[in-house]
Formats: C-alpha cells, structure tokens, sequence
DNA sequence: TATATAATGTTGTTTACACAACATGTGATG
DNA sequence: CATCACATGTTGTGTAAACAACATTATATA
C-alpha cells in the first residue's frame, strides 16, 4: 500500500494517486471532509471507484497520505534536514510547520471535526521522525531517550504553531519563530 | 483509431488522449513542432511511447485530433450549428473561425513549415463539413452540387479569415465578418 | 415496520498501459 | 568509412485500471 521509492514505481500508480490527492484537495476547499464521499472524490479524478480501493483503504488514508507528502515537499523544498541539535536546525523545523499550517489550514476554524485531528497527528509525526532522524544520525547526550525528547518537542512545535497560527492577528512568521523558540530550545538542550 | 462516441469511451483513453494534448499543446508553446519528437510529448505526458503509437499513427495524426476537437468545441460552445442558409448562420461560422486563427495561432510568422499547412487543412475541412451537414438538414436549391459548394465556401472562410488574422493592424473580428460575408455570402446564394 | 436511497467495501473478468527489447533509419563527428 | 547518438516504429509479457455485480450498512421517508 505504501511508498516503495516514489521515483520507481509504476508511472501508472503515481498518475492514480496524484490524480486522487489532486481531487480530494480541490473538494476540500468546497466542502467538509465529512460530506466528502469516495464516490465524489474518483469521480473528480476520473477514475473507477473501485481503483481508489486498490489504493487506499479509506478517505481518511489519502488525507494523511496528501498531509504527509506536502509537508515533507515543503521540508524537501526547503533543504530542511535537521543536521544537528543547532538552534538554526530547530528554527528551520518550527518555520515550516508555521507555514505550512498557514497554506493548508486556511479556513481552521471551519474544519474543525475530522480535517483538523489528521492535519495535527499526520505534521506531528512527520515533525517527530525528521528530528529522530537528526538524533540518529549526529548523537548527542541528552537528559532522556531520543524518542521521548522527538515526541515532546514535536508536540511542543505543533502546539505553539497551531496557536500561532489560529490567531488572527499574529505576527510575521519569523518573529514568532525566534519566541517559540525559547519555550522549546530547552527541551533538547544536552547536559552540561 | 477514432472518437467512437466519445462519451461512452473508455476513461483511460479519454485521459490518455486528452494528456497527450495537452503534453503537444505545451510543447508548442516552446518549440517549433519540427523539434518536437514523439518521444518528447509522451514525457510530458507522463506515458509510455509505446502507448503513443496505440493512438496515433504519428506526432500529425495528434495535432490533427487536437486542432480538430479544439475547433469543433468551440464551435459547439457558441451553439454555431449552420441551420440554413441564412447570413447570420454564416456569419457565426465565419466569426468562429477568425476567433480560432487568433486564439490558436498567436504567432502565425513563426509557424509556417509544418504547423501552418495543418491547421489549414484541418480547419477547411471542419468547416466544409460543417457546411455540407447543414445543406443535407436544410436543402435548398444551388447552381451546383452541395460538395462543390461547401468546398469553396470553406477554403474561401479561411482564406479571408487568414488574411485578416495575419494582419497586424486588423480591424475588430466583427467588423471583418460583415466584409467577408459580402464577398462569400453570393458563393451560396440560391438561384432565383 | 417496511422500503427506498445512498454509500461502502469486495470480487472476477476484460481492456489498456508500462516496459524492455529489437529493428530500422538518419544525421553528426572522428 | 565507421560509429556514435538519437528518433521512429513494433512486439510480447506483466501489471493496473475499468466495469459490472454483489453484499453490507446506514439514513431517510411512507
């Protein structure tokens, strides 16, 4: 059902799945997810709807699915690797959750009651492997188990950007990078 | 190899045919359709070459369907239907073909080894179809034979509509069609 | 309660596409 | 002339999508 190098696979499996990701994103900005159908969404991206369970089991798989292949094209977009445990690693991390939410979530009031849940577990993951990632490949000393460190500080990201984000009349993207910042450096912050 | 109702046609190749138009519509906007290779328009269209071949016998058989179907739809999108012989059916026909040459052939002078031949071709015969459908609907009597007409009516539309698309300084489309339409208007004009 | 409507999943068969391989042709460069 | 690079067509085999059919569940409506 998954991945297996986007680059090699079936040309034919990726034009079916961008075609769906393509179709469930436009119904999006029309209608809530809940009165979206699997029928509404294959017919947009003509395809049978058979096809769309050869894919995905249900909608709200292709939903994480279009979350998580955005947001790490924004980190790729970006070159944002999470090389180390330098504040510029983490400021580059909070920033493209901030913006991503910004383009994605554009109406988060609205979409309040299955959009919002998946958007939230779907970025937090993403954001909670990539700095696993940078643990596991630059290690450092830390008060506690990489993961536990991965899971709170992504919790910590998401919070503070979703809060960020929901206020309507927030500040420039990069100023409140350099707050959060503040709160959630000392997280991973290695023993002296 | 053809339309077959091209409602009730198998989605895949609808989609198939419609990405390798669009695929050639794009290239054209880049390069001269002699630097075009089969081979190109399929990687645009994220398809097989082999699968070109299943459609079209080569790169002219595609561009003959794309400037077919694009005039034809514009044709039905303005509801021209050549009901009679009347000026003001003519006249429709006359505007849709000055419209197509401007909207399709922006830069005309730079189009003229193969591409320009083309769309004539294609174009006139539409046209010529066109006309002739409506006589077999609508007979009327004629100094000659519906064929005969129709053919001269059609190449004399789109040499006129050529003519005054190709002119830099040209006059407003509806302004030509009154002109043209006094010249080609007695082609058909029925015997007292 | 019955029943109509609509959505979800699943299955088997048919058709279209991907792909590698090969033959052929053509122009450029040594 | 050789040969390298590249484009055109064609073929056989494997895989994905289309489609109809069916069972299931849920939500209305009489």
């Amino acid at each position: 059902m998954q991945a297996q190098e986007c680059s090699k696979l079936d040309p034919r499996i990726r034009r079916t799945r961008h075609l769906l990701q393509d179709s469930l994103r436009h119904l999006l900005e029309e209608k809530e997810l809940e009165e979206i159908s699997v029928q509404d969404i294959t017919e947009r991206a003509t395809l049978n709807r058979a096809t769309f369970y050869a894919h995905y089991t249900d909608k709200f798989a292709l939903l994480e699915e279009m979350i998580r292949v955005n947001f790490l094209q924004l980190l790729e977009k970006r070159n944002v690797r999470f090389d180390g445990t330098c504040p510029s690693a983490l400021r580059a991390v909070i920033l493209a959750v901030c913006d991503f939410l910004v383009d994605f979530q554009p109406s988060i009031s609205t979409r309040q009651h299955q959009f919002g849940p998946f958007l939230q577990t779907t970025v937090i993951d993403q954001v909670r492997i990539v700095l696993l990632d940078g643990f596991q490949r630059h290690p450092v000393n830390m008060r506690a188990s990489a993961e536990v460190i991965a899971a709170t500080t992504s919790w910590a990201i998401f919070g503070a950007a979703r809060e960020w984000a929901s206020d309507s009349k927030r500040v420039p993207p990069e100023d409140f990078v350099s707050l959060a910042l503040e709160l959630i450096g000392p997280i991973l912050a290695t023993v002296a």
